[in-house]
Formats: structure tokens, sequence, C-alpha cells
DNA sequence: ATCTAGTATTATGATTTTATTATATTATTC
DNA sequence: GAATAATATAATAAAATCATAATACTAGAT
């Protein structure tokens, strides 16, 4: 319940984390198909998602021996109080977030782009 | 101009700096002043102050030998195209945002209750 | 009961962050 | 021009973060 401004914006200030939110958006997911498009470990995986969960962005619900990870919406709302004071934002149109998000993928360690290892 | 979703968040994600933010709200300051209600040196409220420039949440305008500081409010606009992705944000209305200001004031490391050492 | 799939935890190491003190730089003031 | 005010930078140290590999735990399958 009592989201920390702390908590919240540290996790989301991590790529790995946003994409996984952003994965989230689509479908609630094990969280080996969560790391699945990832080139990090699961077990990575897993601490990052301990961390969105801890944050309150994400629940996590085992059943049987699979945990499912589903996002939490309400836990963006106090921060997103706290932002909207330092500006005077339009309502948002859901077209300008569509190219953010390609935006957000492209560039991100994310699901849809595995990047080459670098030497 | 290149509000990049990392810089931004990790700047949000510090207490300190988000008191600062929020002395911002209410007038330009120099680092000085910014840094007069701190317990820490002004060192590190001028590197504070240097990460939320590099995020683009400040304006600094050296004037002199002074350097003023002041909002970037558009800064946040990005950003918060990113977040009410995630959930229904219903128009915030200042109440609110009032009431969490204090809030916050009173939990961070802020300029209006600097707290006593521990032993 | 044993094997395996799904996940978490521990130990470890590299990198980053945060703060401090000391020193440097630049612009005023006397 | 010397002293001082406003700020930045460098060196350094402690703490936090991020990832890995290895191990452990638990639930389902055979």
């Amino acid at each position: 319940m009592n989201t920390s401004l702390d908590a919240v914006f540290s996790a989301l200030a991590d790529p790995t984390r946003r994409a996984i939110l952003t994965m989230l958006l689509e479908d609630d997911m094990a969280v080996t198909d969560v790391a699945e498009p990832f080139e990090m470990s699961l077990a990575a995986i897993s601490k990052h998602l301990g961390i969105l969960t801890r944050a309150g962005l994400v629940n996590q619900e085992k059943r049987g021996r699979v945990k499912w990870c589903k996002l939490e919406p309400n836990a963006l709302k106090e921060t997103s109080v706290w932002m909207q004071s330092f500006g005077q934002f339009e309502p948002v149109n859901l077209e300008a977030f569509e190219r953010f998000l390609e935006n957000e993928l492209g560039a991100d360690p994310g699901p849809h782009e595995p990047h080459a290892a670098r030497p």
C-alpha cells in the first residue's frame, strides 16, 4: 500500500525493469516466461521482479509451482500525482505513447531486439 | 532535449533530489541557497544539482559568480507519457498533491526538518 | 520414490552511487 | 592587487546495485 517514491522511481530507473513492465502490459506471465527473451540469467530476472514487486508495481501470485506476475496499475497513481506537480501536462494521447513504446523497445535490452554481444 | 527515462527516473529516485525540486518549485535559487537547509556538504548538493541538470529536470544559468537553478517543467512530460500507460489516472487535483507534499517534506532529509544525528 | 520444471537464495565480484575533505577556479569587493 | 564569496573538481572511502554461478527448495510428472 505504502508505495514509496524512492522504491518506485528506482525500480523504474532500470531499462530491463521497464521492459518487463511493458511485457506485462500485454499479459500476465510466469517468471520463466518473463526471463526467456532476455540475455540475462533467470536469477537476475527473478530479482528484478522482486524489486518491482516490493515497489508495488507488480503483483506475484503463486499457483502450483509457477508464480504469475501481473501489473499493479494503481501503483503509479501516487507517483503520477507527484510528477504532475512539476508541469502542466495535457491529457496524454495514446498515439504519442505508441511511438514512445517503439522507441523504448528499440533502445532497451528488451524482449524483441536481443542485442549482439560486444567484443 | 533527449530526456532519457533512465536519467530522469534515477534522478527522481533520491529523496534529497526530490526535496531540491520541491524547493525550486517555489522559486529559482543559487546553489549555495539550495544547499543551506541540508545537512550535507555543499559539494554534495552541487553534484545532486548536476545530476538533476543532466537529467534535464533543472536548468542552471550562471550570472556573475552565482549559478541560478530553476525548474525545467517540460522535462517530465515524456516521462509522464510513459507512466500514464500503466494506469488510468484521473486528472490530478491539487489538494491531493498538497497533502502529498507535506508527507514528502516530513519524511525526506529535506529543508524543513533537519534530522538529529544518530549515535 | 525419483526425476524434473519453476523459482528463490547465497556467496561473490565488478561497477556505480553517494558523501567527505581538500584543492582549484572564477568573479567580486575592499 | 589581496582577500573573499560562489562554485566546481579530484581524491578517496563506504555503501548500494547488478549480474553470475552454484545450491536449495517445492510442486508436478513418471
